[in-house]
DNA sequence: TGCCAAAGGAAATAGTATAACACTGCCGCC
DNA sequence: GGCGGCAGTGTTATACTATTTCCTTTGGCA
Protein backbone atom coordinates (compact mmCIF):
# COMPACT_ATOMS: atom_id res chain seq x y z
CA UNK A 1 0.00 0.00 0.00
CA UNK A 2 1.55 3.04 -0.93
CA UNK A 3 -1.30 5.50 -2.04
CA UNK A 4 -1.20 8.61 -0.99
CA UNK A 5 -5.29 9.44 -0.58
CA UNK A 6 -7.59 7.26 -1.28
CA UNK A 7 -10.45 9.28 -0.16
CA UNK A 8 -13.35 8.23 1.70
CA UNK A 9 -15.01 5.67 -1.11
CA UNK A 10 -12.59 7.17 -3.35
CA UNK A 11 -12.56 9.35 -6.21
CA UNK A 12 -13.12 13.45 -5.94
CA UNK A 13 -12.20 14.29 -2.84
CA UNK A 14 -10.24 17.04 -1.71
CA UNK A 15 -7.65 15.43 1.06
CA UNK A 16 -5.32 17.88 1.55
CA UNK A 17 -8.19 20.41 3.05
CA UNK A 18 -9.12 16.97 5.29
CA UNK A 19 -6.09 16.66 6.83
CA UNK A 20 -5.40 19.99 6.94
CA UNK A 21 -9.10 20.36 9.02
CA UNK A 22 -8.27 17.60 11.45
CA UNK A 23 -4.88 18.53 12.33
CA UNK A 24 -6.40 22.40 12.92
CA UNK A 25 -9.52 20.93 14.92
CA UNK A 26 -7.02 19.00 16.81
CA UNK A 27 -4.64 22.03 17.58
CA UNK A 28 -7.71 23.93 18.88
CA UNK A 29 -8.81 20.85 21.00
CA UNK A 30 -5.67 20.05 22.66
CA UNK A 31 -5.59 23.51 22.99
CA UNK A 32 -8.77 23.88 25.34
CA UNK A 33 -8.40 20.87 27.18
CA UNK A 34 -4.82 21.88 28.16
CA UNK A 35 -3.01 18.85 26.84
CA UNK A 36 -0.08 19.22 24.79
CA UNK A 37 -0.17 18.39 20.97
CA UNK A 38 3.66 18.18 20.43
CA UNK A 39 5.67 17.48 17.37
CA UNK A 40 5.93 14.27 17.55
CA UNK A 41 2.38 13.66 18.04
CA UNK A 42 1.37 16.02 15.15
CA UNK A 43 3.43 14.28 12.82
CA UNK A 44 1.85 10.84 13.17
CA UNK A 45 -1.64 12.24 13.58
CA UNK A 46 -0.88 13.77 9.95
CA UNK A 47 0.74 10.41 9.09
CA UNK A 48 -2.69 8.36 10.06
CA UNK A 49 -4.75 11.39 7.90
CA UNK A 50 -2.64 10.50 5.30
CA UNK A 51 -5.77 8.30 3.81
CA UNK A 52 -9.06 7.06 4.77
CA UNK A 53 -7.08 3.38 4.97
CA UNK A 54 -6.22 2.89 8.44
CA UNK A 55 -2.31 2.96 9.03
CA UNK A 56 -0.54 0.40 11.19
CA UNK A 57 1.74 1.05 14.02
CA UNK A 58 4.72 -0.23 11.98
CA UNK A 59 3.95 1.96 8.67
CA UNK A 60 4.09 4.59 10.84
CA UNK A 61 7.09 4.28 12.25
CA UNK A 62 8.76 3.48 8.60
CA UNK A 63 7.63 7.13 7.84
CA UNK A 64 8.74 8.72 10.92
CA UNK A 65 12.52 6.60 9.96
CA UNK A 66 12.62 7.13 6.17
CA UNK A 67 10.34 10.44 5.56
CA UNK A 68 11.54 12.29 8.79
CA UNK A 69 14.56 10.67 9.98
CA UNK A 70 13.82 10.53 13.09
CA UNK A 71 15.54 8.05 15.27
CA UNK A 72 12.61 6.28 16.26
CA UNK A 73 11.32 2.51 18.35
CA UNK A 74 7.71 1.03 18.38
CA UNK A 75 7.37 2.94 22.00
CA UNK A 76 7.70 6.43 20.14
CA UNK A 77 4.52 5.03 17.60
CA UNK A 78 2.53 3.31 20.10
CA UNK A 79 2.71 6.79 23.02
CA UNK A 80 1.73 8.89 20.52
CA UNK A 81 -0.81 6.90 19.14
CA UNK A 82 -2.56 6.27 22.63
CA UNK A 83 -2.06 9.76 23.29
CA UNK A 84 -4.26 10.67 19.88
CA UNK A 85 -6.75 7.88 21.33
CA UNK A 86 -7.45 9.36 24.40
CA UNK A 87 -8.06 12.36 22.70
CA UNK A 88 -10.08 10.53 20.23
CA UNK A 89 -8.28 12.07 17.13
CA UNK A 90 -7.89 8.99 16.15
CA UNK A 91 -9.83 5.15 16.44
CA UNK A 92 -8.63 1.99 16.32
CA UNK A 93 -10.18 -0.65 14.12
CA UNK A 94 -9.86 -3.98 15.63
CA UNK A 95 -10.19 -5.96 13.31
CA UNK A 96 -7.33 -4.72 11.45
CA UNK A 97 -5.03 -3.62 14.05
CA UNK A 98 -4.56 -0.20 12.67
CA UNK A 99 -5.59 3.20 13.02
CA UNK A 100 -7.47 5.70 10.89
CA UNK A 101 -8.67 9.36 11.79
CA UNK A 102 -11.83 10.79 13.47
CA UNK A 103 -14.09 12.69 11.46
CA UNK A 104 -15.49 14.26 14.30
CA UNK A 105 -13.32 14.52 17.69
CA UNK A 106 -14.90 17.35 19.41
CA UNK A 107 -18.54 14.77 19.91
CA UNK A 108 -18.44 12.27 22.51
CA UNK A 109 -19.68 9.26 19.96
CA UNK A 110 -20.04 5.60 19.91
CA UNK A 111 -18.92 5.34 15.97
CA UNK A 112 -19.60 2.77 13.48
CA UNK A 113 -17.17 1.55 11.02
CA UNK A 114 -17.92 0.64 7.07
CA UNK A 115 -14.68 -1.18 5.84
CA UNK A 116 -13.85 -1.92 2.54
CA UNK A 117 -12.75 -5.30 1.65
CA UNK A 118 -11.22 -4.09 -1.97
CA UNK A 119 -9.93 -0.64 -1.44
CA UNK A 120 -9.42 -0.37 1.97
CA UNK A 121 -11.43 2.93 2.91
CA UNK A 122 -12.96 3.16 6.22
CA UNK A 123 -15.74 5.36 6.60
CA UNK A 124 -16.87 6.68 9.77
CA UNK A 125 -20.61 6.41 10.78
CA UNK A 126 -22.11 8.13 13.93
CA UNK A 127 -25.90 6.58 14.09
CA UNK A 128 -27.76 7.05 17.00
CA UNK A 129 -30.05 4.07 16.38
CA UNK A 130 -27.20 1.92 16.11
CA UNK A 131 -26.28 2.65 19.43
CA UNK A 132 -29.31 3.03 20.99
CA UNK A 133 -30.41 -0.41 20.33
CA UNK A 134 -27.16 -1.58 21.40
CA UNK A 135 -27.93 -0.05 24.81
CA UNK A 136 -31.06 -1.38 24.81
CA UNK A 137 -29.37 -5.00 24.51
CA UNK A 138 -27.25 -4.31 27.03
CA UNK A 139 -29.60 -2.84 29.28
CA UNK A 140 -31.64 -6.26 29.40
CA UNK A 141 -28.66 -8.01 30.23
CA UNK A 142 -27.83 -5.67 33.18
CA UNK A 143 -24.78 -4.99 31.04
CA UNK A 144 -23.09 -1.15 31.52
CA UNK A 145 -21.83 -0.11 28.46
CA UNK A 146 -17.88 2.00 28.54
CA UNK A 147 -17.10 1.64 25.16
CA UNK A 148 -18.64 -0.07 21.90
CA UNK A 149 -16.88 -1.09 18.47
CA UNK A 150 -18.75 -1.54 15.60
CA UNK A 151 -16.73 -3.21 12.46
CA UNK A 152 -18.08 -3.65 9.42
CA UNK A 153 -16.66 -5.53 6.25
CA UNK A 154 -18.18 -5.38 2.75
CA UNK A 155 -17.33 -3.34 -0.20
CA UNK A 156 -17.79 0.25 -0.53
CA UNK A 157 -20.64 1.65 -3.30
CA UNK A 158 -17.23 2.64 -5.21
CA UNK A 159 -15.81 -0.70 -5.72
CA UNK A 160 -18.96 -2.44 -6.03
CA UNK A 161 -19.71 -0.25 -9.30
CA UNK A 162 -17.00 1.95 -10.60
CA UNK A 163 -19.31 3.04 -13.05
CA UNK A 164 -20.91 5.43 -10.41
CA UNK A 165 -24.11 4.85 -10.55
CA UNK A 166 -23.83 5.20 -6.24
CA UNK A 167 -24.34 8.74 -6.48
CA UNK A 168 -25.33 9.18 -3.11
CA UNK A 169 -22.59 8.48 -0.52
CA UNK A 170 -19.97 10.48 -1.54
CA UNK A 171 -18.12 12.69 1.12
CA UNK A 172 -20.31 11.67 3.86
CA UNK A 173 -17.95 11.02 5.51
CA UNK A 174 -16.06 14.10 5.58
CA UNK A 175 -19.54 15.82 5.64
CA UNK B 1 -6.03 -16.64 34.06
CA UNK B 2 -6.62 -20.25 35.18
CA UNK B 3 -10.48 -19.83 36.18
CA UNK B 4 -11.92 -23.07 34.53
CA UNK B 5 -15.46 -22.06 34.31
CA UNK B 6 -16.92 -18.63 34.80
CA UNK B 7 -20.71 -19.24 33.24
CA UNK B 8 -21.81 -16.17 31.42
CA UNK B 9 -22.24 -13.72 33.91
CA UNK B 10 -21.11 -16.36 36.35
CA UNK B 11 -21.79 -18.17 38.89
CA UNK B 12 -24.60 -20.93 38.76
CA UNK B 13 -24.51 -22.29 35.73
CA UNK B 14 -23.83 -25.99 34.42
CA UNK B 15 -20.72 -25.68 32.22
CA UNK B 16 -20.13 -29.15 31.78
CA UNK B 17 -23.55 -29.47 30.08
CA UNK B 18 -22.94 -26.36 28.18
CA UNK B 19 -19.46 -27.90 26.69
CA UNK B 20 -21.01 -31.31 26.30
CA UNK B 21 -23.90 -29.36 23.99
CA UNK B 22 -21.70 -27.64 22.58
CA UNK B 23 -19.62 -30.66 21.21
CA UNK B 24 -22.48 -32.68 20.43
CA UNK B 25 -23.75 -29.85 18.20
CA UNK B 26 -20.84 -29.13 16.64
CA UNK B 27 -20.28 -33.15 15.90
CA UNK B 28 -23.98 -33.70 14.46
CA UNK B 29 -23.36 -29.94 12.00
CA UNK B 30 -20.40 -31.10 11.05
CA UNK B 31 -21.28 -34.60 9.84
CA UNK B 32 -24.35 -32.90 8.01
CA UNK B 33 -21.96 -30.29 6.81
CA UNK B 34 -19.91 -32.89 5.22
CA UNK B 35 -16.59 -31.82 6.79
CA UNK B 36 -14.57 -33.76 9.42
CA UNK B 37 -14.79 -32.46 12.90
CA UNK B 38 -11.27 -34.46 13.59
CA UNK B 39 -9.51 -35.16 16.96
CA UNK B 40 -7.78 -32.22 17.30
CA UNK B 41 -10.37 -30.02 16.13
CA UNK B 42 -12.54 -31.66 18.46
CA UNK B 43 -10.15 -31.21 21.21
CA UNK B 44 -9.59 -27.36 20.13
CA UNK B 45 -13.45 -26.53 20.46
CA UNK B 46 -13.44 -27.60 23.61
CA UNK B 47 -10.30 -26.04 24.88
CA UNK B 48 -12.08 -22.92 23.81
CA UNK B 49 -15.69 -23.73 25.27
CA UNK B 50 -13.09 -24.56 28.52
CA UNK B 51 -15.23 -21.46 29.57
CA UNK B 52 -17.22 -18.43 28.43
CA UNK B 53 -13.79 -16.03 28.59
CA UNK B 54 -11.95 -15.64 25.50
CA UNK B 55 -9.25 -18.10 25.07
CA UNK B 56 -6.14 -16.69 22.81
CA UNK B 57 -4.40 -19.16 20.07
CA UNK B 58 -1.19 -19.59 22.13
CA UNK B 59 -2.90 -20.75 25.58
CA UNK B 60 -4.83 -23.08 23.46
CA UNK B 61 -1.03 -24.22 22.00
CA UNK B 62 -0.01 -24.57 25.61
CA UNK B 63 -2.64 -26.76 26.83
CA UNK B 64 -2.16 -29.11 23.89
CA UNK B 65 1.10 -29.29 25.08
CA UNK B 66 0.97 -29.33 28.71
CA UNK B 67 -2.27 -31.21 29.06
CA UNK B 68 -2.04 -33.48 26.13
CA UNK B 69 1.56 -33.97 25.75
CA UNK B 70 0.91 -33.17 21.68
CA UNK B 71 3.54 -31.75 19.96
CA UNK B 72 2.12 -28.87 18.46
CA UNK B 73 3.30 -25.31 16.86
CA UNK B 74 1.29 -22.46 16.24
CA UNK B 75 -0.31 -23.69 12.72
CA UNK B 76 -1.62 -26.42 14.10
CA UNK B 77 -4.08 -24.51 16.45
CA UNK B 78 -4.62 -21.30 13.94
CA UNK B 79 -5.28 -24.04 11.76
CA UNK B 80 -7.94 -25.74 13.54
CA UNK B 81 -9.23 -22.36 14.82
CA UNK B 82 -9.79 -21.51 11.04
CA UNK B 83 -11.87 -24.55 10.81
CA UNK B 84 -13.88 -23.99 13.43
CA UNK B 85 -14.53 -20.38 11.83
CA UNK B 86 -15.18 -21.10 9.27
CA UNK B 87 -18.05 -23.69 10.79
CA UNK B 88 -19.34 -20.96 12.52
CA UNK B 89 -18.54 -22.83 16.22
CA UNK B 90 -16.47 -20.28 17.37
CA UNK B 91 -16.10 -16.45 17.08
CA UNK B 92 -12.96 -14.85 17.06
CA UNK B 93 -13.27 -11.77 19.24
CA UNK B 94 -11.00 -8.71 17.68
CA UNK B 95 -10.57 -6.40 20.42
CA UNK B 96 -9.11 -9.24 22.66
CA UNK B 97 -7.07 -11.42 19.77
CA UNK B 98 -8.47 -14.54 21.43
CA UNK B 99 -11.71 -17.07 20.62
CA UNK B 100 -14.89 -17.97 22.01
CA UNK B 101 -17.65 -20.66 21.45
CA UNK B 102 -20.47 -19.76 19.48
CA UNK B 103 -24.05 -20.33 21.81
CA UNK B 104 -25.55 -21.61 18.70
CA UNK B 105 -24.38 -22.38 15.55
CA UNK B 106 -26.69 -23.72 13.47
CA UNK B 107 -28.29 -20.61 12.57
CA UNK B 108 -26.32 -17.75 10.38
CA UNK B 109 -26.18 -14.79 12.52
CA UNK B 110 -24.35 -11.22 12.97
CA UNK B 111 -23.73 -11.66 16.59
CA UNK B 112 -23.10 -9.06 19.46
CA UNK B 113 -20.83 -9.22 22.31
CA UNK B 114 -21.04 -8.04 25.52
CA UNK B 115 -17.33 -8.49 27.26
CA UNK B 116 -17.26 -7.62 30.76
CA UNK B 117 -14.01 -6.01 31.75
CA UNK B 118 -13.54 -7.40 35.08
CA UNK B 119 -14.37 -11.52 34.97
CA UNK B 120 -13.86 -11.19 31.61
CA UNK B 121 -17.07 -13.18 30.51
CA UNK B 122 -18.85 -12.89 26.71
CA UNK B 123 -22.58 -12.76 26.29
CA UNK B 124 -23.32 -13.29 22.59
CA UNK B 125 -26.56 -11.88 21.88
CA UNK B 126 -28.16 -12.44 18.28
CA UNK B 127 -30.58 -8.61 18.34
CA UNK B 128 -32.15 -8.59 15.28
CA UNK B 129 -32.62 -4.87 15.93
CA UNK B 130 -29.04 -4.05 16.40
CA UNK B 131 -27.99 -5.77 13.28
CA UNK B 132 -30.91 -4.23 11.15
CA UNK B 133 -30.17 -0.62 12.04
CA UNK B 134 -26.52 -1.48 10.89
CA UNK B 135 -27.63 -2.83 7.31
CA UNK B 136 -30.16 0.22 7.40
CA UNK B 137 -27.08 2.89 7.71
CA UNK B 138 -24.84 0.36 5.43
CA UNK B 139 -28.13 0.55 2.64
CA UNK B 140 -27.88 4.25 2.74
CA UNK B 141 -24.32 4.37 2.13
CA UNK B 142 -24.41 2.17 -0.78
CA UNK B 143 -22.12 -0.21 1.04
CA UNK B 144 -22.70 -4.54 1.04
CA UNK B 145 -21.91 -5.84 4.13
CA UNK B 146 -19.90 -9.11 4.40
CA UNK B 147 -19.69 -9.35 7.86
CA UNK B 148 -20.37 -7.29 11.21
CA UNK B 149 -18.67 -7.52 14.55
CA UNK B 150 -20.30 -5.65 17.50
CA UNK B 151 -18.28 -5.70 20.66
CA UNK B 152 -19.06 -3.84 23.36
CA UNK B 153 -16.83 -3.21 26.44
CA UNK B 154 -17.80 -2.50 29.30
CA UNK B 155 -19.12 -4.42 33.03
CA UNK B 156 -21.79 -6.94 33.34
CA UNK B 157 -24.77 -7.59 35.71
CA UNK B 158 -22.79 -9.90 38.54
CA UNK B 159 -20.11 -8.35 38.52
CA UNK B 160 -21.71 -4.26 39.16
CA UNK B 161 -24.01 -6.02 41.80
CA UNK B 162 -22.40 -9.23 43.40
CA UNK B 163 -25.39 -9.36 45.80
CA UNK B 164 -27.63 -10.53 43.14
CA UNK B 165 -30.06 -8.19 42.42
CA UNK B 166 -29.66 -8.21 38.60
CA UNK B 167 -31.55 -11.77 38.23
CA UNK B 168 -32.95 -11.28 34.80
CA UNK B 169 -29.94 -11.86 32.59
CA UNK B 170 -28.29 -15.33 33.96
CA UNK B 171 -28.84 -17.97 31.70
CA UNK B 172 -29.92 -16.31 28.62
CA UNK B 173 -26.60 -16.57 27.14
CA UNK B 174 -27.04 -20.03 26.87
CA UNK B 175 -30.45 -20.02 25.83
C1' DT C 1 18.23 27.46 40.86
C1' DG C 2 16.45 23.36 41.85
C1' DC C 3 12.68 20.34 41.64
C1' DC C 4 9.05 17.70 39.47
C1' DA C 5 6.39 15.57 35.97
C1' DA C 6 5.63 14.74 31.19
C1' DA C 7 7.63 13.43 26.86
C1' DG C 8 10.56 10.93 24.18
C1' DG C 9 14.93 7.80 23.06
C1' DA C 10 16.74 3.14 23.28
C1' DA C 11 17.12 -1.88 24.03
C1' DA C 12 15.04 -5.90 24.97
C1' DT C 13 11.32 -8.87 25.02
C1' DA C 14 6.49 -10.50 24.86
C1' DG C 15 2.53 -11.75 22.23
C1' DT C 16 0.07 -12.84 17.87
C1' DA C 17 -0.01 -14.81 13.21
C1' DT C 18 1.57 -16.77 8.77
C1' DA C 19 4.68 -18.80 5.06
C1' DA C 20 6.78 -22.66 3.24
C1' DC C 21 7.79 -27.28 2.98
C1' DA C 22 7.57 -32.23 4.49
C1' DC C 23 5.14 -36.28 5.89
C1' DT C 24 1.25 -39.41 6.36
C1' DG C 25 -2.96 -41.70 5.70
C1' DC C 26 -7.06 -42.12 3.19
C1' DC C 27 -9.62 -42.59 -1.02
C1' DG C 28 -10.62 -43.38 -5.74
C1' DC C 29 -9.04 -45.24 -9.81
C1' DC C 30 -6.92 -48.00 -13.31
C1' DG D 1 -2.05 -54.16 -5.98
C1' DG D 2 0.10 -49.89 -7.40
C1' DC D 3 -0.53 -45.15 -8.15
C1' DG D 4 -1.89 -40.27 -7.78
C1' DG D 5 -4.10 -36.75 -5.39
C1' DC D 6 -5.64 -34.44 -1.49
C1' DA D 7 -6.80 -33.16 3.28
C1' DG D 8 -4.77 -32.93 7.64
C1' DT D 9 -1.04 -32.33 10.48
C1' DG D 10 4.03 -31.73 11.80
C1' DT D 11 8.07 -28.71 11.66
C1' DT D 12 10.94 -24.74 11.06
C1' DA D 13 11.44 -20.25 10.31
C1' DT D 14 9.87 -15.73 10.12
C1' DA D 15 6.72 -11.72 10.02
C1' DC D 16 3.90 -8.65 12.35
C1' DT D 17 2.06 -6.27 16.54
C1' DA D 18 2.70 -4.50 21.21
C1' DT D 19 4.75 -3.75 25.83
C1' DT D 20 8.22 -3.46 29.62
C1' DT D 21 12.01 -1.18 31.45
C1' DC D 22 15.31 2.17 32.11
C1' DC D 23 17.29 6.40 30.93
C1' DT D 24 17.66 11.24 29.07
C1' DT D 25 15.64 15.49 27.84
C1' DT D 26 12.48 19.14 28.27
C1' DG D 27 9.34 22.46 30.10
C1' DG D 28 6.89 24.49 33.83
C1' DC D 29 7.06 26.31 38.20
C1' DA D 30 7.94 27.24 43.24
Amino acid sequence: MTEPAPGPTAGQHDHKACVSNALAMASALCQRRGVRLTPLRQRVLELVWRSHVPVGAYEILDRLRVEDGRSAAPPTVYRALEFLMEQKLIHRIESLNAFVGCIDPSRPHAAQYLICRQCGTVTELDDGAVAAAIQEQARRQGFSIDRQSVEVHGTCGHCADPAGAATNHAETATA
